[in-house]
RNA sequence: GCGCCCGUAGCUCAGUCGGAUAGAGCAUCAGAUUCCUAAUCUGGGGGCCACAGGUUCGAAUCCUGUCGGGCGCGCCA
């Protein structure tokens, strides 16, 4: 069953067609920009299209003059009752209330794949995210882009892609070492010897007691005082994996649950990052050279010229090129990333990592590197790093204090057990991610006003209260008795699966968030239209009939809140 | 000094790869509850879209510059 959106996207490209065929238009006009959506001004009508406005050039004509052409077309269509031209170019059209039936009628029939696209055609996206360090539970700092990229993958899972939801696990660089140290540490605590303060450099949070007791449950006291060599290694696994179990429940309170924790560790077990440097190599990418000192701030006093192998990245817009190396010839984060992204590209049509905006200063290189890389394979792999900017954490107006240093940061279990996984999800995804945005506790856990969650989640409560009491079952049987009013939420319920669609195009999940919360204001009004005029509430003792058509109408549009609000992870309550 | 992001109503923010008279919530003012959940709704006031140029039929949107805020700038991760 084809959607109203989509039947008209077909028509007016079967417009264009035969606009082609007529000579009107050149064959194979591209056509990417032309758009089907409602006016911004209801009153032009219920649908308008800007295919006169973007095609006129091409086809050596003005706007209006093309647009007459258009118009003649789709006149003839069944639905549309009017089509007029307005302003410089916009076609108009206004749809016969049948059209907008047979919508609501394609809602109940889709149900809970109403607004699904095939817009992807199956293309497999592999989606990177929170990846934090695993060295501690997760805080509030990695929130942000861990609903963003878990709303962003269900976005394109509903736009018709095959995503891959992947956390890359940084269990190779020097932090884990520090962490297998704080481990033995507490592992020596839990075997009775008094380790005072935690010394400086070492993780200090209590986290760690626990993963310290059970390493002394395991080993007992064999490595208390071994050398480093020969616990490091072993600890250093037991606390990752320790880490990481940490992490998962850390993510499932958010309803975060990834489908493949890539292992940096692995990677260079694999040799990855040779091979990948061997082809750079032979292709020019990299070089042996030796870095300038850093300009603009005083050099490091302990700055010398090394000479180290070197990627290009200058070639693609970055200020120097990047080490791939470490002059102790270890790998810097820098060169096992690119051979990790590369082992992501071989099993992905697209990829898109989600950095916080921190790492901003990395992305020309990995994407030249990734570019570099694909090319050479033959595989052009579209490669997108979005930003997530940073949260500003308050409560009531004053800022949190954190401190890595004490251990006393805020940690995002606290927070979704404070204010809740719904509300957490949501109010990340109420900004676009690419603004810095402020969070404050206070207003949040306030069950009203300064939070959208319980807007659109009483408007789904007040659709099913109503089910609940009306005493007769929902019913498409008389449909026409859905007047103007009515048709109004259809009209705008109808726009979700255009609304998904250029959602998924934009990459950006928090459309739907302002999607939905329009959708909740028209039921709302429309709902509180029946204070002032009984004739307009939902149930109507004396009229069953129109009491099914009105109860099929809200159960629609509780659909549609329930498919929005799913795709962006949250909860659509039945009662409050 | 350089790079990236941002600057829209008193506040928090939307604004569709350039489109019609720039929107919402909060706050504020005036109203609506014997009634399907008022956690809601109706209406009013409030704008140099940071500033200055440019591109064109048309700019909050694209380009250049200036100012302001944030993040980053070693082989850390």
């Amino acid at each position: 069953m084809q959607t109203l959106h989509a039947a008209f996207v077909a028509r007016i490209d079967a417009v264009l067609n035969a606009l082609e065929m007529e000579g009107v238009l050149p064959a194979d006009t591209p056509r990417a920009n032309v758009t089907v959506e409602p006016p911004r001004d209801p009153s032009h009508g219920d649908l308008a299209t800007n295919a006169a406005m973007v095609l006129a050039k091409q086809a050596k004509t003005n706007p209006r003059a093309l647009a007459e052409k258009i118009v003649e077309h789709l006149e003839r269509e069944p639905d549309i009752v009017e089509a007029t031209i307005a302003g410089p170019g916009f076609i108009n059209l206004r749809l016969s209330p049948e059209a907008w039936r047979r919508e609501l009628l394609a809602i109940a029939h889709l149900g809970q794949d109403y607004g699904r696209s095939d817009m992807g055609k199956g293309q497999t996206v592999n989606i990177e995210y929170v990846s934090a360090n695993p060295t501690g539970p997760m805080h509030m700092g990695h929130c942000r882009g861990a609903v963003v990229g878990d709303a962003l993958s269900g976005l394109l899972e509903w736009a018709g892609h095959r995503v891959t939801r992947e956390y890359y696990v940084n269990d190779a660089g020097g932090q884990v070492d520090v962490l297998a140290r704080s481990a033995h540490l507490r592992y020596r605590e839990a075997l009775g010897d008094d380790i005072g303060e935690i010394p400086e450099g070492l993780y200090p949070g209590d986290y760690l007691k626990p993963v310290g007791e059970r390493l002394a449950q395991e080993f007992g006291p064999a490595y208390k005082d071994a050398p480093e060599g020969e616990w490091l290694e072993l600890f250093r696994q037991r606390s990752v994996a320790a880490m990481m179990d940490m992490i998962r429940e850390d993510l499932s309170l958010l309803g975060i649950h990834h489908d493949l924790f890539s292992s940096e560790a692995e990677l260079q077990a694999a040799k990855k990052p040779e091979a990948a440097e061997a082809w750079l190599r032979e292709h020019g990418f990299v070089y042996d050279g030796v870095l300038e000192a850093p300009k603009g701030k005083a050099p490091p006093e302990d700055w010398e010229p090394v000479e180290l192998p070197l990627f290009r990245s200058t070639e693609f817009g970055d200020d120097q090129d990047r080490p791939i190396k470490k002059s102790n010839g270890a790998w810097t984060y820098f060169g096992a990333d690119l051979a990790y992204h590369f082992q992501k590209a071989e099993k992905a049509d697209a990829l898109i990592d989600i950095w916080g905006a921190d790492h901003a200063g990395t992305v020309k290189r990995i994407k030249a590197a990734v570019a570099a890389l694909t090319k050479g394979a033959g595989r052009d792999v579209p490669f997108d790093v979005k930003l997530v900017q940073m949260v500003k954490l308050l409560r009531d107006g004053e800022p949190v204090k954190m401190s890595k240093r004490s251990g006393t940061f805020v940690t995002l279990a606290d927070v979704v057990n404070e204010v809740g996984k719904d509300v957490v999800r949501f109010t990340m995804l109420t900004r676009k991610p690419d603004a810095q945005m402020e969070f404050d506790f206070a207003k949040v856990v306030e069950a009203s006003k300064d939070n959208p969650v319980f807007y659109l989640q009483y408007a789904h409560a007040r659709i099913h209260s109503t089910l609940r009491k009306a005493g007769v079952e929902p019913s498409d049987a008389h449909l026409d008795r859905l007047g103007d009013d009515e048709l109004a939420l259809v009209r705008e319920a109808s726009q979700f699966p255009r609304v998904v669609e250029s959602a998924a195009k934009a990459r950006e999940p928090h459309r739907i968030a302002f999607f939905l919360g329009d959708l909740a204001a028209a039921f709302h009004s429309f709902w509180n239209a029946g204070n002032d005029d009984p004739s307009k509430r939902i149930i109507q003792e004396s009229d069953p009939e129109l009491t099914a058509a009105r109860l099929f109408l809200a159960t629609q549009v509780g659909q549609v809140i329930r498919n929005g609000l799913a795709i962006l992870g949250v909860e659509a309550v039945e009662e409050m």
